[in-house]
DNA sequence: ACCTGAACACCGTTCAAGT
DNA sequence: ACCTGAACACCGTTCAAGT
């Protein structure tokens, strides 16, 4: 204990940087206050003193993960290409800290009103607001931007956590196309009959396929207002 | 322990059963295999005769309650009322039981090739591909719609969450409404010009509204393919 | 085949005591 | 003000033993 060296004075920062980068290298199970302590070479009580319990350090991680993510906007010409870096972005954070979709999930479930959903609903809605589109519009838009962000990315997380672990991965989008083809037909038609085009697909190109699809239905049902009868 | 009525023999659905009575009752927190084996008057043992862990026990309430919010279906008129209507009866069924949210994202991100994603992805996707729109859009389409319901829900749940502990929801909207007001004007103009909105907004209609805006983008986008140029 | 229940390894958290 | 580290309550899971 003595012959490890305290690099230095233990802060709020260096807890959270080394949460993150227990939760990058074994997921959400690696980070226990046991390894905490013992990366950072002190006991339980000195992360207490800076933190407040283990859900704050989770949600602390995210937020510095997150606004990561946000800053690095790459300033696109339209305010739809703007929206499409943004996305990509979390999506490739997300795909990088794959931990961070149940976690985001998380925070959405129990505090919406947190720090990391607005910082991500701020982000995309400046886009959204510049979009032309009248404003009662602006917060359905931002939200189902930023859920299928979320759901897509989480999906794509899942899929690239499996591929990780040394999977080929056409024979697993074979693998799991023949599973869906193998359904009960009369149970699982849909997902039968999209299982084909399921076997050879880009991730990112299919993501920003749904992000156009939310931004055509922004364009549309924007002037007009409901499409409802 | 003697005086406890056995009422019938252990098996997997009634397990699932008092899973799902103990999750509604005190959320994922009342649920431990301590508080299971007290309501079924058995041991640990006994449980891991019939499911493998917890996170299987998870799975198992998640699809049984999901299940039976889809089997529920009304039979609308047109493929758009009967999206709205599957959207809406698991919109309801995450608002009855909250504990869904983070268990569906947990599913999604973990293994979206079990049940309940399938299922699911299954349901929506059967209307969608009764819309009448090309076939290489009907994925991303229920992608979309499907990550937005799932979303949304969450936020949701959470709201009705805080709401269902004996606070007005005047109240609340005003309180939560009046916190994105005195946000920094530099850093989140957005979130404040839409906080006056949120203040007085039906959650089903909002919920409702989404599903149209990406319903909308499906008509558009379908017949002409991709609006990226 | 199905169930019992003590035991195990591990976890988040507390707190009196130090500096 | 900040840190130490033993101790506590609780958790999921196992397994030899029963029926």
């Amino acid at each position: 204990m003595a012959s490890r060296t305290r690099a230095e004075a233990l802060s709020r920062e260096r807890i959270v940087e080394a949460a993150v980068a227990l939760l990058d290298a074994d997921g959400e199970r690696g980070l226990t206050f046991r390894t905490l302590t013992e990366r950072l070479a002190t006991g339980p009580g000195a992360i207490y003193w800076h933190v407040a319990n283990k859900g704050e350090l989770l949600a602390a991680a995210t937020d510095s993960v997150i606004a990561g993510a946000l800053t690095t906007e790459a300033v696109g010409s339209s305010p739809e290409d703007e929206i499409r870096a943004v996305a990509l972005g979390l999506f490739e954070a997300i795909e990088r800290h794959p931990w961070l979709s149940p976690q985001l999930a998380l925070q959405l479930s129990r505090s919406p009103w947190g720090s990391v959903t607005p910082r991500i609903f701020e982000s995309v809605g400046q886009r959204v607001s510049a979009l032309g589109v009248p404003q009662d519009t602006w917060f359905t838009a931002t939200s189902a931007l930023v859920h299928y962000i979320f759901g897509a990315a989480a999906q794509n997380a899942a899929n690239s956590r499996v591929l990780g672990s040394g999977v080929d991965r056409a024979e697993f989008l074979r693998a799991a196309a023949n599973a869906w083809e193998e359904l009960d037909p009369g149970e699982y038609p849909f997902l039968r009959s999209i299982a084909g085009e399921a076997r050879d697909h880009d991730d990112r190109e299919q993501f920003l396929a749904g992000v156009d699809l939310i931004l055509a239905g922004i364009a549309v049902a924007g002037p007009g207002g409901s499409t409802r009868p």
